[in-house]
DNA sequence: CAGTGGTCTAGACCACACA
DNA sequence: GTGTGGTCTAGACCACTGC
């Protein structure tokens, strides 16, 4: 009943996996090439190159290019996180998305985050503290920094109504990113914000983004205590 | 000097970004279909597929089977998290890895366990608790329940010496898995464990282990105050 | 019905690792 | 020099969508 009858490159990846289980290919061995492998299952070449890859991109084997295809040692698992905006998180949740505006400044850049941006000393930077809320509940407090250098146009953009996340997505939609995830105490400040008690723990996540090699933002958002972060291999 | 004379479906992705960061192609759009951007490129069509594949992999593009392909909207991030062996990870940052066990015992699960593994009422895991240290510091505190249905084994595993995930990737290499992350309060107790204070922040990494449908270990591992896990995209 | 993306094929060329 | 994986080509069939 769960027999599904794939074909092709599926079928290669799903026949391999079997053989990996079984432990037919032993870790660190040697697979055979594919050209042996196209033979064996009776297909071109490419469909088999097309399963190799894929499991390679899965970290379960290790090309190397003109030497051979291995079964992977200490395996890394691969983990595809996907992070929705905040919005989207929480409405697909079935709660109602609530965006505000805590505070607004123009400020010069703590050393910390000059390091982090790679900005010149003498920089001014936009900074912005949001709060996100799931049906009314807080549920992220946001703080961000935006480099005016790279974004003059924050100046004037209107975050008492509009998410910065979102509006800075829709300024500059291809740009590339760094994340961090950790955990810290609540200061009693920010514990207020969230509807929390001072020292609890709260999920951090920060993120760096860039535009090319300029940076664009920094944003560290301090999720409500109790959240937790999915992800499946 | 920054330049590369990119080809193939390299360049097509290059260039097609290129255009989604010029707004040639607008969120949302349909943009030209695999014929016809084969033939302006002066590529096979297959070249162009992957070209637009791997954008789609990426989240960038959102492709549907007889209908095109669009810029995505609400562009999600996707970030390839790699989760490594414990000992690699302390390893790789110049540290020395260090391993105790702490507590060993048969158990029957706890309520909240049984629903997560999805056990009998009545079965009894192996209940682990261990230390992983980087150059002497306490780094990770670490439970685990082992499913002996599943991996019976484990009870006679020698875990004074061995890691119970090496061993575990050891004798089922090929499981699926599930992740969590957030965020809690150390407990006085696990807080003497990871020589922090009771009431620091730490960051949680759960894991359940399944082989095909049967739950093969739930862990749930505590970082030492202070912890990032870092990706990027 | 025309057009789409998903997949496969049989062939090819390449640069390099390894012996 | 042989064999490897990486890539490309030109062609094909398919199942389905949307007209």
């Amino acid at each position: 009943s769960g027999l599904k009858a794939l074909s092709g490159y599926r079928f290669i990846k799903n026949e391999l996996m079997r053989r990996l289980r079984e432990q037919q290919y032993l870790a660190g061995a040697t697979i055979p090439g594919e050209v042996e492998l196209a033979a064996e299952f009776g297909v071109a070449r490419a469909t088999v190159n097309r399963a190799l890859r894929e499991l390679s991109e899965d970290g379960i084997l290790e090309r190397k290019r003109h030497s051979g295809t291995k079964v992977a040692t200490l395996r890394t698992r691969h983990a595809k996180l996907e992070i929705p905006l905040i919005r989207t998180e929480i409405e697909s949740s079935g709660a109602t998305y609530g965006y505000n505006l805590v505070a607004r400044e123009e400020r010069s850049a703590p050393d910390w985050l000059i390091k982090r941006l790679a900005l010149s000393e003498l920089q001014k930077l936009l900074y912005l503290q949001c709060l996100h809320s799931a049906s009314g509940q807080p549920h992220i407090l946001e703080c961000r920094w935006i480099n005016l250098k790279t974004v003059p146009q924050a100046l004037s953009a209107d975050f008492e109504n509009n998410n910065p996340n979102e509006w800075l997505v829709n300024q500059m939609p291809f740009t590339t990113a760094e994340f961090s995830f950790s955990a810290e105490c609540l200061s009693r400040k920010d514990a207020k914000h969230l509807n929390a008690k001072a020292g609890e723990a709260s999920f951090i996540a920060e993120r760096i983004t860039w535009l090319e090699s300029n940076s664009v933002t920094f944003a560290k958002m301090a999720f409500r205590p109790g959240y937790k972060m999915l992800t499946r291999i």
